[in-house]
DNA sequence: TATTGTTATACTCTATAACTATA
DNA sequence: TATAGTTATAGAGTATAACAATA
């Protein structure tokens, strides 16, 4: 699997033009397909995710991550926090600091959602003919390289 | 190339669980790539891409397509008609309907718009080592199939 | 003074409801 | 009556500007 060259320029350029829209397009599905039940937006989602691999973070932190500005995660954050999903604790260092920590509600909420979503994706994977696992795989290899 | 069975459930949910945010984490950085210059917002780009490929098509249509309300697509279509990217013109056997076509100006700031994301992206692809051209063609395979 | 976060306010994008004009 | 699109209006979500607390 990939033992030769780096691709060249011209190639990665042509492939680009292909990659682009079918990543574009397969996100928007996934987006749309996440629980309206629990009425989280799709940012609030995201706090959340990141909360759950790495608690607690400080409303700056979750705010460059999100790539929104600071006053808009402020917003989000008390959502949140009235929805009983994070709860925002004073700095000790620096008292200025907020930080937030994902709840068990919080993180119960956030599995139930990847599960949904992981299904429609699981049921498309499984409905593509001539496709073996060794071929996700690959996709999957190549888009966290991509990513990095 | 995947010559064998369709992969079973049980492998299905588990690699969905690791393409999803991958898929997620890359269209995430795609979009924030797109051009601020000429002000277009992503539903806006994404009605261009659509006439790019297949002018005219009609305000049901492209809401259909973009996922929106006809009415959203209305003020969208009526902005970029502003801006000289797109003419709208009534439909002759049925004239209700209003068929869109994209212009020449609407097809430059795509091309542009779309030659600075996959520049990004194909500089990316370059970059991975151990990576050929071959594979990158199997993961487009797979996301369109997945796409469909 | 600089930084972290918040409050106040406005803008963009989208939605629902009601309407116009065709069919 | 039903359909395609529009207008009117409201609701999210985000941004900038001004401010408070702390460093």
């Amino acid at each position: 699997m990939g033992t030769q060259t780096s691709i060249g320029a011209a190639q990665a350029a042509a492939l680009a033009g292909s990659l682009r829209p079918a990543v574009l397009r397969l996100a928007r599905r996934l987006r749309q397909m996440h629980d309206e039940s629990h009425g989280l937006s799709h940012t609030q989602l995201g706090v959340l995710g990141a909360l759950f691999r790495d608690s607690p973070m400080s409303i700056g932190q979750l705010a460059a991550w999100e790539r929104v500005q600071p006053p808009s995660m402020t917003r989000t954050v008390t959502d949140l926090a009235n929805a009983g999903l994070v709860t925002r604790t004073p700095g000790t260092a620096d008292r200025r600091q907020a930080f937030v920590t994902i709840t068990e509600a919080g993180r119960t909420i956030l599995r139930a959602d990847r599960r949904r979503r992981d299904a429609w994706l699981a049921q498309r994977l499984a409905a593509i003919n001539d496709l073996d696992s060794v071929e996700v795989r690959q996709v999957i290899k190549v888009l966290e390289a991509i990513n990095r």
